[in-house]
DNA sequence: AGCACGCCGACT
DNA sequence: GTCGGCGTGCTC
């Protein structure tokens, strides 16, 4: 079988080494190992693993492969699809997969255009054809080469030519066990506690949920279409648990199956790492994160690839690792914003997830206290199951949820009054509070200081946002591109003091300091938070009751168990209610049901006080407080709620009802960029209208919308304007139809302008 | 994405 | 006179 790579110095020299002047093009000749047929296939259509290149054609290599290579599974010198081949680009030489072989040369290349392939071969395993199908579905649907994909989804240690080292012949396996952060027995994880023991007796949400997921296993083991399960299990019901009985079950009936467990962040995977390897002491576990060290990480890589590793812990990356025994998928945490690459490939980890279940005959269970909207659609069409959980395992209540009109008594440094008292309190009897602050994607939005009036676009359901246009204020809507002047007075009070919402909370720490001298604070958010050991000691810190306030950014709201934690302070729950995108509200509700989760975990004590103070609080700073969204979490009602943002997006054909795309747009100058976003818009409509028009026109090109170009924010970043256009279809059909007129357009023109596409965005700006 | 080529401003 | 800034175009 395949080998590691052990040694990145003692590689064999790369072909287009520094030392001479780069090979000249050498005509295929005919190959001169033995044992060949007469016509052997010599040109090759070759992926490479780079963002932005099709496939290009390659002749056989030219000089006769290294004796190293006879274990090879294909004959010498010949490669087939799904093979890895390393092919000189340039000055470079980059990993390629071979997509097809011909015997005829290709008629629009003249041969000394065609270089040969390095007769360096990567260690790698052949890419299976279910896993060439699956890779060609991204690329396809992302509207990517499928070199982007090759890029995203081979650790780049396994990407580099000189990292293919033929020196050690130790078997791969017994080496990847003596790593100590890879393999599972051993892992950097022991400081963290373990909460539930995993003795205690299931519930029976446990056990119906489980009852369902072996219902689908069965199916899937016998080979047969398993529907997707969601499981909608409220914070702290035990889907960590339901998730080791399922694969329990699983590997009872098929020792040797292969699980990924997919969560959102880096973070998370240690202490789920940890239950794991005490669940499975016997199983092979790895993990896959870009956190990891390269070397490790391609070791876990081929792992997996190999099928020697049981389970893969993962974030969004590891849904592209082959896995040739697939039999389980699990999306933790599923709703999260973080399973969807932001940049170069951007990718739906969660979305390919359900595709590849289905394609290797796996079962997938997403899992969530606060499912997304589209994975609760498809609930409702009947294309998932959803089991629910509703009940925390260890029978504490949820924590009541109390609000704070910051018109009535206004923050000041970003803390009310009523909030002070009650941190007060808390710390007083001994309880960790957290304060918990949210800048994430933050944009202008307008507000009044006096009544909390904000300029909305009507047609959009979204918050327009205030950029400066040619040395004029404006408000722009970044879903339609609608544009009006920015009121230097509020419209409905006529107040002077509209502002931008949520200035002033990232004093917040420096608040809490002077409000409570002698309480010791952690502050825990991306820029004090590097690395996954800082984030296990702030934990450890704070389970040992070194930390009394917590300030916290979005990373705390996740995942961590924080049993001493007695109150949550929401400082600016508007900034995100308010923040200019139609899912605002979903994420806003998400975000504080996940975070009044850190908060009552563990408070199923019989209150001993006797005092009518509950034992843990939710307080939330707002100027909404009557805003459905928050009566339902004051009333517990949020279903209610959920139902009916799912109306709304229904009524404007918006996710998860309608397609999405973004054209992304940047360039250096402003001018250019907008001429040319606006031509753009202008031949697409054009081209829509006449879709319209067409005898017999298909209805759904009425429903169909391509908007008006909207800057993004911050319009300019790295020395460039960027620019986006949305694109919205009836169908993912007609999304890809339209999508491809912009390509088609950007291919037939020459531009400085920068065009990337982004299916199913999560966010516009 | 790299990487080279090419055409403009400030240095020995 | 040339060193190097990055703008532009190509890679089988």
């Amino acid at each position: 079988m395949s080998q590691f790579p052990t040694d990145l110095s003692t590689g064999p020299p790369s072909p287009e080494g520094s030392a001479g002047p780069p090979t000249p093009p050498i005509h295929p000749s005919p190959l001169s190992t033995s044992g060949l047929q007469a016509h052997a296939p010599r040109w090759y259509s070759v992926a490479l693993a780079t963002p932005r290149l099709g496939p290009l054609t390659y002749a056989a290599a030219s000089t006769p492969t290294p004796k190293w290579e006879e274990q090879s599974t294909t004959p010498s010198g010949i490669l087939a699809p799904g093979d890895w081949c390393i092919a000189p680009l340039g000055k470079r030489a980059l990993l390629g997969l071979v997509l097809s072989v011909s015997d005829t040369p290709p008629e629009n290349l003249s041969p000394d255009q065609i270089r040969p392939l390095s007769p360096i071969r990567p260690q790698l395993p052949a890419l299976s054809e279910r896993t060439r199908s699956f890779y060609a579905f991204a690329a396809t649907y992302y509207h990517r080469p499928l070199g982007a994909v090759l890029a995203t989804a081979i650790p780049p240690y396994l990407q580099r030519p000189v990292g293919y080292a033929p020196k050690s012949r130790k078997p791969a396996n017994s080496r990847a066990h003596q790593l100590p952060s890879q393999a599972g027995k051993s892992s950097g994880a022991q400081a963290l506690p373990v909460i539930e023991p995993p003795i205690d007796p299931l519930t029976k949400e446990q056990s119906s949920a489980l009852q369902a997921i072996a219902a689908q296993l069965t199916e899937t083991l016998r080979d047969q279409p398993s529907s997707p399960l969601l499981l909608h299990g409220v914070t702290g019901s035990g889907k960590t648990r339901v998730y080791i009985e399922a694969m329990h079950a699983l590997w009872q009936a098929e020792p040797d199956a292969q699980v990924l467990l997919m969560v959102p962040e880096i973070g998370l995977t240690p202490q789920l790492e940890n239950r794991m390897c005490k669940a499975f002491p016997e199983k092979t576990l790895v993990n896959l994160h870009s956190g990891m060290p390269e070397k490790g990480r391609a070791v876990s890589w081929l792992m997996a690839a190999q099928g020697v590793a049981h389970l893969a812990i993962g974030t969004r990356l590891s849904v592209l690792t082959p896995l040739p025994r697939l039999r389980l998928v699990i999306v933790d945490e599923e709703h999260d914003a973080a399973l969807k690459q932001q940049d170069g490939l951007r990718y739906s980890a969660r979305d390919l997830a359900v595709y590849r279940a289905r394609q290797e005959n796996a079962l997938v269970i997403l899992g969530s206290a606060t499912p997304s909207l589209e994975s609760l659609a498809r609930c409702e069409d009947g294309a998932y199951q959803r089991l629910v959980m509703s009940r925390q395992a260890t029978g504490a209540q949820r924590p009541p949820v109390r609000l704070i009109d910051t018109l009535v008594t206004p923050a000041t440094d970003g803390l009310t009054q009523p909030a002070r008292e009650t941190i007060g309190q808390v710390l007083a009897s001994g309880g960790q509070a957290l304060v918990f602050l949210n800048r994430r994607g933050w944009a202008p939005v307008l507000g009044c200081e006096s009544c909390g009036w904000v300029q909305h676009c009507g047609a959009c359901l979204t918050p327009m946002v205030l950029h400066r246009v040619s040395r004029r204020w404006r408000l722009i809507c970044h879903h339609c591109g609608l544009q009006t002047p920015a009121p230097q007075a509020c419209p409905d009070c006529g107040a002077q003091d509209v502002g931008p919402i949520g200035r002033g909370i990232q004093k917040l720490e420096d608040t809490l300091q002077r409000a409570f001298p002698t309480a010791s604070i952690l502050r825990l958010d991306r820029d004090a938070i590097g690395s996954v050991k800082e984030m296990q000691a702030a934990m450890q810190a704070i389970s040992q009751g070194r930390v009394q306030i917590i300030v916290g950014t979005q990373m705390m709201a996740k995942g961590h168990d924080l049993p001493g934690l007695r109150l949550v302070v929401v400082a600016d729950a508007d900034q995100q209610l308010l923040h200019p995108d139609f899912r605002a509200p979903e994420w806003l509700l998400a975000t504080l049901t996940q975070v009044a989760g850190r908060a009552g975990r563990h408070t199923s004590l019989p209150d001993t006080q006797g005092t009518n103070s509950p034992l843990a609080e939710v307080l939330i700073q707002t100027r909404y407080p009557q805003h459905p969204l928050f009566r339902a979490l004051v009333e517990n009602t949020t279903e209610a709620f959920v139902r009916r943002l799912m109306e709304e997006r229904r009524a404007a054909g918006l996710p998860p009802y309608g397609h999405m795309a973004i054209v992304r747009l940047a360039d250096r100058d402003q001018d250019r960029l907008r001429a040319w976003a606006a031509d753009l818009h202008r031949r697409l409509y054009a081209w829509l209208r006449d879709q319209r028009r067409q005898p017999n026109a298909d209805p759904q090109w009425s429903e169909a919308q391509v908007y008006p170009p909207a800057p993004d924010y911050p319009e300019r970043r790295a020395g460039r304007v960027r620019w986006h256009l949305v694109v919205e279809g009836p169908t993912r059909k007609t999304r890809a139809q339209i999508v491809g007129q912009v390509e088609e357009f950007y291919a037939s023109v020459r531009t400085t302008v920068d065009l990337v596409i982004e299916i199913d965005p999560l966010s516009q700006s």
